[in-house]
DNA sequence: ACTACATTGCGTCATAATAACACATTACTG
DNA sequence: CAGTAATGTGTTATTATGACGCAATGTAGT
């Protein structure tokens, strides 16, 4: 694939790229999805280059379906990186001779990348890690054990983080991690997770349902061990008359 | 010099471009440092090129720097741009023609170029606007009243905007706009300015200054009319405390 | 079946932050 | 030298937040 790509450099834009932070809630835990390719030894963010007949955003969820399955998902450029020595070490000589790709075109590849970076918060339970091929692993990771990347690339990952936890505060988009149907508590723990700081669990109720952004269902969930907490489900309409106001104002 | 570059293309990254909203505030207006060239009927953002040795930020710097002279002010990436015919009207083959250049050579310039916005806050007593040559103009407009732009520059501008007024919020970044020393009714008309809102000044005071980054000089603006306002200075050192707590947290 | 237990749901209170406003002070203006 | 238009300081009511208490609920163990 990566072959196919260089082959027929001219259809995609040079020297860019994009790499997608795709994060799920699982077990309590914040989860990136890696890639690992045979070739390497280490993980990385799933990522693309961009076909010159289209937008940015969309070759991002290209990127993003590919991967995942879905779309329709929250998706979101957060920075660009484009240090000059970036992608030195890992673009180099060895993977050029793996792919049997002549020096020539492989110029297109050796020069120095900027990458784009996006993120995505996906529901965990909705995703199928779709590797592209046989040299693939596709896998949920959590993020606290993220493993050494290749390049900058937990460099992209931390910034996608720093990035996750001022927009969490601005706005209440973390509903975006869960399934359609979720509880007060699950929704604490993911707002936990994420900023990795404990919360008053009344406390947190109360700021939550006065948002008012959030659905009471009839509804229990079941099968669980003591007392069975309440369904919330998200309301996009009432969500986005409160956008229009602004959360978290300041001033 | 667009045919210097394109002369020598091969030093830089191409189909990638750099694009600066450069604020400044003067006569309780926020300024905006546009640009016109004398072939073009139309303004423009500051942009420049990415020469392939240097990171992006440092070719940011360096299109902040030629067109205002100071450095080591506030610069701050905050969107790409990446639209698939974001620049089509306006890399056509008039241009080629006017700088006399092979279509050969030209068509590093036709493709669609990806521009990575940056904007920044200077003290606008302290800029000289600065053309790059005689056919360039080079001036401060007031952002309410900015012209037709090129491209996308709207788009770039109204998002670099939006980005100022958010960050505005989270951290005190308006003094970076005004002299070492301004007074409180200065900055509180800067803030109005930028989020286009009516501030109470007896509130305004006490909470900007209860941030703790102000330090209250002894001396006072003089040939103002009425009561002379106090003067007051930026603090570095508790700025830094500051941010390390984070403002404005929301949870 | 009954009790212990962990967890949820609702409420209270003290404190802090914010908004709205009153009044004295200052220095230029006519 | 009084009028005026600003600045500086304070007060109060309202709201948001943080730290808890306690009853209700459903599971697990005996």
């Amino acid at each position: 694939m990566l072959k196919d790509i260089i082959d027929n450099n001219e259809n995609y834009q040079p020297g860019l790229s994009i790499d997608c932070v795709i994060f799920g809630f699982h077990d309590n835990q914040l989860k990136v999805l890696l890639i690992k390719v045979e070739r390497a030894n280490k993980w990385s963010l799933p990522g693309g280059f961009i076909p010159v007949d289209q937008d940015i955003d969309t070759a991002a969820i290209t990127v993003l379906n590919s991967r995942t399955g879905v779309d329709g998902v929250f998706l979101r450029q957060f920075a660009t990186f484009g240090k000059v020595d970036r992608n030195k070490q890992h673009f180099d000589k060895k993977i050029l001779e793996y792919l049997k790709i002549e020096e020539a075109k492989g110029k297109w590849l050796m020069r120095r990348f900027v990458t784009i970076g996006y993120y995505a918060l996906v529901d965990f339970s909705k995703i199928l890690p779709n590797p592209a091929n046989r040299l693939e692993v596709v896998e949920w990771i959590d993020h606290k054990e993220v493993p050494e990347l290749i390049l900058d690339h937990r460099e992209i990952l931390d910034k996608a983080l720093d990035t996750l936890r001022i927009e969490l505060n601005l706005m209440p988009i973390g509903y975006n991690l869960l399934p359609e149907k979720f509880t007060i508590p699950e929704l604490q723990k993911l707002y936990e997770t994420i900023l990795d700081k404990k919360l008053d669990r009344r406390n947190f109720l109360r700021k939550i349902t006065n948002i008012g952004i959030l659905t009471k269902l009839d509804e229990k969930k079941s099968n669980v061990a003591h007392k069975a907490p309440n369904l919330y489900s998200f309301d996009k309409g009432k969500y986005d008359e409160v956008l229009k106001n602004g959360l978290n104002q300041g001033w």
